[in-house]
RNA sequence: GUCCCCAUCGUCUAGCCUGGCCUAGGACGUCGGCCUUUCAAGCCGGCAACACGGGUUCAAAUCCCGUUGGGGACGCCA
């Protein structure tokens, strides 16, 4: 295992610092601030240390997606991170839009972003902030590299750049920027000029990884990296230290694939004179087959999971397994999540996305939350069935219930499917016979069960309930016992036929729990057309 | 190629720091059974893992070294 015991030292002194004084007395938790509320003004100058930013020792950590797509399982797995532990410590969880890369970002993706966080419900403290919008900020500091040689204008074109590179690499070189520009001293590029930072090639960059442990890097291997393009915008690495710094994130947490770009950016830290945050990364989901998780996988859009019928709250408890865990404990609410959630039981190692698991998890969802939770979120998968706006298949009291807040009867109709529907789209599609006025009889189902044999039975049955005093559970029961006792009937043997011409299918939850969702009216009426085709059906 | 990270059932993981309680626990999936008015759900049980090789030690899944394997990074992407 290589590095056990750094990493346990880096988590217990991490744990000293959670268990300090701060952590017993937390600081009073400033009201919320709403998506789209104007940004707070952090000080671009004088430069400040991050500490000074903020309530003393305040855990501010950010969620920073790139808008060049959509956000994706592990997106959300980095930002449920960072804001369960924000959460955690009373700190604050901040937005940023990593908009920089002007030819890849778009409106639409940001939008999704923000669909999909709020669907899973991660709110943020501050922000959404946009680096397109602070661009004054990076020119600032950049310059103030400048000023301080500690960053130079470099003249190589993007094109030579590239055939160096793929020289070095096909040498089998480290593809490294070799500096040549660094001692040519252009003070007033006339042409075409980006900056670089200049990196020290001197000694280590050693970093105490919240959930790596110890990682250490020879600086040798860092080169100077461009911090402004030709096009005057910033690039990620260096974007990323001046917003942290000013935003004064103390924790960054993201995905190990940053893991060396951190000893790239935390000299930039140092340079501008900023104190390094602490860093924690997080290991990777792959896809079934190991390999990173693409579209193949299931990185599509978060908000694919909410089509197909995933609750948020499911998705969630799914995620923050994927990596950390709490014993064997393996349903969590997320309040349960927000009091347990540590960094000293993330896994370090990466995880493959399972959809079984998750599928799991979302049926244990569906089963255990409160049936009117269930309801709610019901709903839009019936509309999207057909069944929320298309009157003439409606009863008139169905119709109260699926056109808002969902009653009695939906609270029925969730509780006798929560056991056999491990997602919202499945409850919705098994939920058809009992809002629909006309049922479609399936022909194998009628063909094995609605027989002419079945016939004074099913006639029976449909008197007696028609003439009961109540249409209660034990009613019902009782006339379908009788009819049972006098036709020298199974249970089997008369269930199954009742079942086909009541819903159509060969497969329901207890006959008894139909009858009571469908009411009188309707069993009654579908018992009669059930004897009708079962009179026609082969014996 | 160079640098970095990682390594317990098919998958997610507990255990590892503080070696013995591990004949390695739980969960998903899978297989078998029970229950049963169908389908589910539930319950019971089975299969299934410490990557390999060296050390250290009375004792190693746990500590050390190496090997192998996997992943990531090396952009005027983020």
């Amino acid at each position: 295992m290589g590095d056990g015991g750094s990493r346990n030292r880096a988590a217990a002194s991490y744990k000293q610092r959670g268990e300090s004084a701060p952590e017993r007395t937390p600081p009073p938790r400033q009201p919320r601030r709403r998506s789209g509320e104007r940004p707070t003004k952090f000080p671009g100058e004088p430069l400040l240390f991050s500490d000074q930013v903020g309530t003393m020792s305040e855990v501010r950590v950010r969620f920073a997606p790139s808008p060049t797509g959509y956000l994706h399982i592990g997106g959300v797995r980095t930002a449920l991170f960072n804001w369960l532990f924000a959460r955690h410590e009373h700190g604050k969880f901040i937005l940023r839009i990593e908009d920089t890369d002007q030819s890849r970002s778009t409106e639409e993706a940001i939008h999704a972003i923000l669909d999909g966080m709020k669907w899973v419900g991660l709110d943020w403290d501050e922000g959404p902030f946009r680096q397109t919008e602070r661009m004054d900020l990076y020119r600032q500091h950049a310059m103030k590299l400048l000023e301080r040689q500690q960053a130079y204008w470099c003249i190589c074109s993007a094109e030579e750049l590239e055939a160096r590179r793929k020289d070095a690499l096909a040498k089998g070189l480290a593809p490294k920027y070799d500096g040549r520009c660094r001692t040519r001293g252009i003070t007033d590029p006339t042409g075409e000029a980006a900056l670089r930072f200049m990196a020290s090639q001197e000694g280590q960059t050693v970093i105490e990884d919240l959930i790596k442990g110890q990682v250490v890097f020879d600086n040798s291997v860092v080169d100077d990296l461009i911090i402004l393009r030709s096009n005057g915008y910033p690039t990620y690495n260096f974007s990323v230290v001046v917003d942290d710094a000013l935003m004064g994130i103390t924790h960054v947490i993201r995905g190990d694939d940053h893991l060396t770009n951190t000893p790239r950016q935390i000299p930039i830290f140092r340079a501008l004179g900023y104190a390094v945050p602490r860093f924690g990364h997080l290991p990777m989901i792959l896809g079934s087959d190991k390999t990173r998780l693409s579209k193949r996988h299931g990185a599509t859009s978060i908000l694919v999971y909410r089509d197909m019928g995933y609750l948020p709250e499911a998705m969630i408890n799914y995620l923050v397994r994927l990596g950390w865990s709490y014993g064997d404990q393996e349903i969590f609410s997320v309040a349960e999540l927000i009091e347990k959630f540590d960094f000293e039981h993330v896994q370090k190692s990466s995880a493959v996305f399972n959809p079984d698991k998750l599928l799991w998890v979302n049926a244990e969802y569906i089963k255990h939350s409160e049936p009117k939770r269930v309801a709610t979120l019901l709903i839009p998968y019936l509309a999207k069935a057909g069944f929320g706006d298309e009157r003439k298949y409606k009863e008139e009291a169905i119709e109260m219930e699926l056109s808002g807040k969902p009653g009695e009867w939906m609270e029925k109709l969730v509780v006798a499917f929560r056991e056999r529907s491990k997602t919202l789209v499945e409850m919705a599609a098994a939920a058809a016979p009992y809002v629909q006025r006309e049922i479609v009889i399936e022909e194998e189902a009628a063909k094995k069960y609605l027989t002419p044999s079945i016939v004074p039975a099913l006639t029976k049955l449909a008197d007696g309930l028609a003439s009961l005093s109540e249409f209660s559970h034990a009613a019902m029961e009782k006339a379908f016992k009788h009819v049972l006792e006098e036709r020298g009937l199974k249970m089997g043997q008369l269930a199954q036929p009742v079942r086909v011409a009541l819903t159509g299918r060969a497969a329901s939850p207890g006959i008894f729990e139909v009858m009571d969702l469908l009411g009188r009216d309707r069993t009654v009426a579908r018992l009669r057309q059930g004897v009708e085709r079962a009179r026609a059906g082969r014996p």
